[in-house]
DNA sequence: GTAAATATAGTAACAATTACTATTATTAAA
DNA sequence: TTTAATAATAGTAATTGTTACTATATTTAC
């Protein structure tokens, strides 16, 4: 399947994207997109965040739950997910290159890429939760 | 919600789980258990597996793709996954315990794990390939 | 302009998982 | 040991995230 030059739909879903940090799913790209397009389907953000990830354009996160998130940035790079409120920020640590070599030799095939995903507290609940503590002490 | 000290089909999965080193997927489970418990239902393994790995006893891998698989080993490791086949492996390399702390310096909140997943081709998969580009010469 | 190729909106289908409910199994207590 | 309370089950329905389908519309190539 050849793909167009130009498909205003899918200009605009990688602009919103690149404008954006946080790593939204597929359904926050359609409601924003409808913003532009107000009868944009569902089907069209599935397909164009798709296409856009396997042209290398974006890169597609799978989390532990829920929905797959989307990012502009197609370096590999860490993320962390608050386990509390469920987002999703970039870690601007540097990235571990060796680590394919270093981890093929304990295996049998070939290996050409891995994910790191974090899980903590982001700063926000943290702060909530001491207001919480507070408030019951 | 107090757990029961004993449910057989609950034992069952887990037991069930401690002889396989493949990570099988809920579906696999059941059709598994099945041979043990006839009717038991696909949503008891469901609930048995998240228990279980609530309780720590078991672990849940979350895949990129389609359904997520589970691990009787609960310490930390890492996993291949082989973009052909889809199969899941441990990789006997020495977990990063560090890399947590290390993280944290970069985040704002709180850091208490992470996750990492290589990707690539099994042996298996990479023996067919070769097969097969033998043919075509 | 016209034909061929590609994308779209809208809808239906799907797969993995969770929720619900009436019934059964297990425990605790008299 | 019956009996009441608790927890787990089987079976089914509902949800969620995602993909497939189809008829129509848009874009490109000539």
């Amino acid at each position: 399947m050849k793909t167009m030059k130009y498909s205003r739909q899918r200009e605009s879903i990688k602009e919103f994207l690149q404008g954006r940090t946080d790593h939204p799913t597929a359904d926050t790209v359609y409601t924003n997109i409808r913003e532009i397009y107000p009868n944009i389907s569902l089907g069209t953000v599935y397909r164009n965040l798709a296409l856009l990830a396997s042209l290398g354009e974006i890169q597609k996160i799978t989390c532990e739950d829920g929905a797959d998130r989307f990012d502009p940035n197609t370096l590999p790079h860490y993320h962390v997910v608050c386990r509390c409120c469920g987002r999703v920020d970039d870690l601007p640590m540097v990235w571990a290159t060796e680590l394919d070599r270093k981890a093929e030799g304990f295996y049998g095939g070939k290996i050409d890429g891995h994910v790191t995903s974090f899980f903590g507290i982001c700063a926000d609940c943290l702060g909530k939760q001491e207001k919480e503590n507070e408030k019951s002490a």
